[in-house]
DNA sequence: GATGAATGAGTCTTCATTCAT
DNA sequence: AATGAATGAAGACTCATTCAT
């Protein structure tokens, strides 16, 4: 029988991908089994195992999937000709995320949730979610060193240190909206500025003072 | 064998989530079958089964004996006496996690993110969760609020609002920590000391001149 | 395998249905495991679980098959143009039941005793079972009637009166042909006949005097 | 330990079986765990096998007991001195069988159907069911050979086919009123009073006109 | 004698995957 | 290429019975 075209296998692919989603968000990676994927992409058993090895590279695929698509839309703020000053940036970013997870009434927080959840015990995933992980600090890195350069932070100060603590509240973001909500783009922007403007009459951190607890 | 005491009692659900514990660390809560556990805790599936009604019980019991030690160990540094200035502060609450998530050899932030995932799809667990995070984001505030009367950040903000900016940067910080690494206290606390160096240079957030979310 | 027809789909019930009345009698209902079936019908597992919702689907199937078969056969003498006499019609329907349940080699009665008792505590089956009862009653309330119109009875008693002792001499024969054996047609119609002769030298029933009930 | 006397020991027996009975009328025979049957009897899992190897015991002694009592009420009627003419007879019976099964607002009539299919599979309670039913015929047959020395009945009649007709009768009264209810003395009794008053018009059974359904 | 915690084989059921058509 | 019936190894859980105390 014939092959067929490489533009309808790809679009097979996205109407099982586009299944597993819907299933994912539904019932979890783990309450979706393959018989519900089958059903709800309305092809048969046997033509899903023909795109796609098994349940395992469809969780790979799903998830890669839809890193891709946040990588693109977060690079749009990441890479941004104009630099950001800091609390426009925050906004921006959070914004990204909300635009993306909030789309078709759904709200895709969940599952980068599970996608973490799984990355902890299947190493594919894992490298998906570092590889992806890493280039995000390393533009918010950039960002920081734009930052200095604006004299909006200072530059003694490590950029890489930053961005991390920048990586955290962003991840962080999406967490707290997932399980509590009220995490929007102008809340944390608000929080955000209310923090900056905090004074820090403390000495640098690791001294004994606040160094050990028990 | 004799009615066993209390204590006796508490020690065997203590030995078998002990035992659900390292298997969850393992092989992650949906990949745990009920025999690893049962194997695991050196008893028989009916001893398991007489502790606790079954899986879902355990799952539950799991994350609830961990948040109650976590809050534990927060509190700890929330309701401190002496209000600590927002870089002990922040070097205190990491230092805390991490102290909890590092014992034993095992790093338990990877099941926080199991237990978050789990919340999306299993209502028992989301409750259980949202209540602790509920619970900590009020504590969060309090925090804040000292930190206004210590003139440490500015009294118009709304405390609230930067509690929550705070909640997402620590939660995101068990994130990083589980899926890259080096998020560590001393880290993070010269990232927000950093951050909070930097200048204001735009005007209050959620004007458009920021929100472009088209 | 591509779809398969109905009746392939009916074949395969069947086949099922087949190896589970010969476990049933052969263990009895409860005695009976679905591995029992599984091996006995040739089928895998998810196969047999493909064609019946389960356990109870299959109890219920077999019991109703099993009723509709009868129910055929007992019809054909209940329904019968020409009425029969008193004895001819005990002796039909007695042999009625002997032939079905006498098939094979194997004797049914027992499982008939089985839906019986399961009809005790599972109220799906009860309904089966009643249902049955109910219809044969009313159609051996008709017999009687036409009896009374053919003066073999008269027409002063209750019809449905005479129904109940009759349904109830047919379905005890299936118990004493179960339990004890030697409840043939041939030998239950010659005990009817003696009885039919038997005088009545009492008044009617429900007077006092052979109602001492304490 | 010191041995506890006999009627202490037959003490508990009862209390255990009476417990047994509870739980089988409850949830049937099968349905009916042992644990079931040690929490109503407010014992301990250890007790019970103290005074019963095992639930296949349990079983048979519920029955047996059952079983003897039903005997003496029966034999009451069967024994008695003054020969009943049959229609006070089959009242006393009916009735003998209402009274030991309604007791108590439960009705027994299904615990009867519970023993005889438990008999199917079960050798023991097999010859336990078969023995009663045995002895119950020869009671039958015993009592219409005085309803032929009576003239009640035609002495060319084969005694022991009639009581076999009777004994069919009896049983499947059980059966109608475990089913369907509605099958109480009074009904029964007019119901073959009914039958009695029947006239004979065909010759006797097994003469070819209505030998052969097929 | 009495207890009840513990056992572990056995139960019903699911589900990722395959392969004859 | 596509189908979907079939597989069978696991999965969670139960329960009659035992035995250390």
């Amino acid at each position: 029988m014939p092959k067929i075209s490489e533009e309808q296998r790809q679009a097979r692919r996205d109407q099982i991908l586009a299944a597993v989603w819907r299933c994912f968000i539904r019932k979890g990676v783990h309450g979706t089994s393959m018989e519900d994927i089958i059903r709800e992409s309305g092809l048969s058993a046997g033509a899903v195992y023909l795109y796609f090895t098994g349940k395992q590279e469809l969780i790979l695929a799903a998830i890669s999937t839809y890193m891709g698509q946040l990588r693109g839309l977060l690079h749009a703020v990441l890479m941004q000709e104009e630099t950001l000053a800091p609390l426009p940036f925050v906004h921006e970013m959070v914004s990204a995320f909300t635009k993306h997870t909030k789309r078709q009434g759904i709200d895709l927080n969940s599952v980068i949730l599970m996608g973490w959840s799984e990355a902890q015990t299947n190493s594919d995933v894992k490298a998906l979610v570092t590889n992806f992980q890493t280039g995000y600090l390393d533009a918010l890195t950039n960002v920081v060193r734009q930052w200095q350069q604006h004299k909006y932070v200072r530059s003694e100060a490590d950029a890489e240190d930053i961005a991390k603590a920048l990586l955290s509240f962003f991840l962080g973001s999406i967490v707290q909206e997932a399980l509590l909500g009220g995490a929007d783009p102008a809340t944390l922007t608000r929080g955000i500025e209310g923090l900056l403007g905090a004074s820090v009459p403390q000495g640098p951190p690791g001294k004994k003072e606040h160094g050990s607890l028990s």
